[in-house]
DNA sequence: ATAATTGCAAAAGCTTTGCACGGAA
DNA sequence: TTCCGTGCAAAGCTTTTGCAATTAT
């Protein structure tokens, strides 16, 4: 276990300030998202645990990480694991979800905001497609209003 | 059908030039996209085309999605249908995905860059969280390279 | 006539759930 | 002692695939 000191202690006050148990299957895989750079899936990093913790199951896993998400420990990097979703809008846009409603809202982005999303990219990289999305909520007074694709 | 026929020919052209055949399933898809402007989803559209051809299959219904997106007459509105993945990065930052090597790396995003993408939002709208994800390509050299997370 | 597309059903991939046992508090 | 977390297996949900029959070209 390469979990430094203050990471472990960074792991148990978060879980003990969220009611949550600590665990060595908790402290295993939080110590492999802190050495794994390579954004695991949670496939990967119950390979990974298995290694070192051959009886620990897939659930767990799915379980840990959920905690540990919940902890602001780690991050998520695409959590919408819902169905794909389609629409006829072409031009350039990003998504707002609302999360009391659940609604999903077009937000126009223009040349200059394309661009800029482009110019943020360090050297190296060459962007051919770019997703931005929210969520957060709407003032109420919206919630009626069509939406704008 | 309520498709116009401005409409019906933008999809008979775009079908033509990929290769793909018109149909009445296809027909009836885009019209359903072209109608609905909540984002549906595949199971949607499903239930929405079935009132009209019963006999339609939900894989017809994704084969024809994938072909309208593959014509450009449609997009994904999240795109990732992937594993979900994670990291111990807690600072702002977008990801970018190699599409040659399916590799991501982080991009460090700034305050500023940050308030940016909450400005262009329109009135009426609160962001609790941004995601912002690119496709494309990195260059060869920096395929070896470690990953700034 | 030829080959793409359809419908059906089964399978695949990722994630969640139910439940009895084990372990942290 | 209490009850949360675990492991296991089964189920869930979204999407894909194989194949014979149908349909567009």
């Amino acid at each position: 276990m390469k979990l430094l000191h203050s990471e472990k202690n960074r792991l148990r006050t978060a879980l003990r300030r969220s009611g949550s148990r600590i665990t060595k299957q908790r402290e295993l895989i939080f110590g492999i998202l802190m050495t794994d750079r390579n954004h695991p899936t949670a496939e990967d990093v119950y390979h990974r645990a298995k290694k070192e913790l051959p009886g620990i199951s897939l659930a767990t896993v799915y379980n840990g990480l959920e905690i540990l998400v919940a902890c602001g420990l780690i991050k998520q990097v695409h959590f919408e694991r819902t169905s794909t979703r389609y629409c006829p809008n072409l031009k350039d846009h990003a998504h707002f979800q609302c999360e009391q409603t659940g609604q999903v809202f077009d937000v126009p982005l223009g040349r200059d905001a394309f661009h800029y999303l482009e110019e943020i990219l360090p050297e190296g990289f060459s962007a051919k497609s770019i997703s931005l999305s929210y969520t957060g909520h709407s003032t109420t007074e919206l919630n009626g209003l069509k939406q704008n694709s």
